[in-house]
RNA sequence: GGUGGUAUAGCCAAGUGGUAAGGCAGAGGUCUGCAAAACCUUCAUCACCGGUUCAAAUCCGGUUACCACCUCCA
């Protein structure tokens, strides 16, 4: 039974898709101005990380993630590197495609951009004015806030706190223009030279919320199951696609929302954002990180929970992920020398532990718990592979479990043995040398071979190697 | 000011009533000619104060600290 916390109600739920066996789910994406901060990246991963969780649990997943391609930054951007703001937009998005791909997160099944949705999006707006739930003022429509009268539900604000907090902000000319501070832009007037569509309250762009309303609707369906994004996003941006589509259809918007706890940096373990120019971006890190240790740093934290980016907790993960990499490889030098016939007992384990698995992360995703049942099946594994006799199908039913497992996490296990003829002749040297006492230059040629990134393992079996 | 969240060993991190999972790092050991890899052993009374209970890290009240949101942000 599969439970995840919802955002909503503030509690563990047990988790029921609308339709049995198909997740419809929609994750805010990126602004596309910059290359993706590792605070993307960990959004991106921890819902990439359910996703690959649902469809290990048998659904299918319908995976809905936006581009946000117009907005003031886009705008702001594009003028200061002297390009249009679709021209812009394209080389992020290739960019994020890149980037992402790096840390193995799959393609979304729909990456809508804003601007190729325009007329959606002026229809959605109009429906809401008809309704009486947004007005046009000077050009820009506006959401009437407090008409919804579920608004504030979702982030636990207290709709008269918002609006001192809101009037501390608002710029003075947006102030005017609006009939009360918590009301929000559906539609913004263009200003002179800015990128623009025709609409029936004259040029100008869509709002940010207004967006995921309508592309989430227009590809999953008024009703949806999981909405998520990161915890930033909780308000206002999912209140208002809350009030935006709700008054629209009348129906729930999303059942479930998930939200992604943030990645800090530094001492002072601050927030890291795009805004506080503190920011790492992942294309800059994979340049000298293993992006499979960005990767499994940030998969094996509990979502909800934060990160925090620092040099300590890489070398952590490295080694972990080095370690399970480790089991994998020892389990793999054994298929040589495996017998036929399978050791019944391990076998029983490894379901066990499979099953110890599944209910970690039916947990909301425990991936903490989930992780550690796989360093169980690690030591499993290594014990198993030093046994005198092993058997060939137990040792595959160990390394497709590992591997099973640790793709969930988006990790790619494999073996990292060679097949060297010129290697294989320097061992036999080698051990030649051994069997006649001569270390010294039996230890030459293990060094030498190690300045060259292979490491020699003398074991029961022989000397085996790998690459480092 | 309002709201939400967090506080467990050197570090990361499980654990919502019965005397603290796991990983990293550290220490010791087994194996090895020496290594490597692996395995074994070892390492905390849970921010503070008070309360409830036979029994609390776990429930209740209070205090403190940190973070986030209330303005674009994953």
């Amino acid at each position: 039974m599969l439970k995840v916390y919802n955002t909503l109600t503030r509690q563990k739920e047990i988790f029921k898709s609308i339709k049995p066996g198909t997740i419809n789910m929609y994750v805010c994406g990126p602004t596309v101005y910059n290359y993706i901060h590792i605070g993307n990246a960990r959004s991106a991963i921890a819902f990439d990380t359910i996703r690959r969780y649902f469809e290990f649990r048998g659904y299918q997943v319908n995976y809905v993630s936006n581009f946000t391609d117009v907005d003031d930054k886009m705008i702001k951007a594009a003028n200061e590197q002297r390009i249009t703001v679709p021209q812009l937009a394209d080389k992020f998005i290739a960019a994020f495609m890149e980037d992402t791909q790096a840390v193995n997160i799959e393609p979304a099944t729909k990456h809508p951009r804003a601007t190729e949705n325009i007329p959606e999006i002026i229809a959605f707006i109009q429906v809401l004015i008809d309704k009486g739930y947004a007005y046009e003022s000077e050009g820009d429509v506006y959401y009437r806030a407090r008409k919804f009268k579920h608004y504030g539900d979702l982030s636990a604000q207290p709709i008269d706190e918002l609006e001192v907090g809101a009037s501390q902000h608002v710029d003075d000319q947006e102030f005017d223009r609006k009939e009360d501070p918590i009301d929000f832009a559906l539609w913004k007037a263009a200003k002179p030279h800015e990128i623009n569509w025709e609409s029936p309250w004259g040029a100008g762009r869509p709002g940010w919320h207004i967006e995921c309303s309508v592309m989430s609707t227009k590809y999953l369906g008024d009703t949806f199951d999981i909405h998520g994004g990161g915890q930033d996003l909780e308000f206002p941006h999912h209140e208002n696609e809350i009030a935006q589509s709700e008054a629209k259809t009348g129906k729930k918007f999303a059942n479930y929302w998930l939200h992604n706890g943030f990645v800090t940096v530094g001492d002072e373990n601050e927030k890291m954002s795009k805004s506080l120019g503190n920011f790492v971006t992942v294309h800059d890190i994979i340049k000298t990180l293993d992006p499979q240790i960005l990767r499994f740093l940030m998969a094996t934290t509990q979502y909800r929970r934060p990160i925090q980016y620092s040099q300590k907790n890489i070398i952590d993960a490295t080694n972990n992920l080095q370690h399970i990499q480790t089991a994998f490889t020892n389990l793999s030098y054994r298929l040589k020398d495996a017998v036929t016939g399978p050791n019944e007992a391990e076998l029983v384990d490894v379901a066990q532990l499979k099953n110890q698995f599944i209910a970690a992360m039916d947990d909301d995703f425990n991936a903490q718990n989930g992780i550690a049942t796989v360093y169980e099946l690690v030591k499993l594994s290594n014990i198993y592979a030093q046994k005198k006799q092993v058997a060939q199908e137990t040792l595959q039913v160990m390394l497709n479990t590992l591997q099973e497992l640790m793709a969930i996490f988006g990790i790619r296990l494999q073996t990292n043995t060679l097949d060297d003829t010129k290697i294989e002749a320097l061992i036999a040297k080698r051990n030649a040398a051994r069997d006649n006492k001569d270390f010294q230059l039996s230890d030459q040629i293990r060094d030498e071979l190690k300045k060259q990134g292979i490491v020699l393992e003398d074991t029961p079996q022989g000397t085996r190697y790998r690459k480092e």
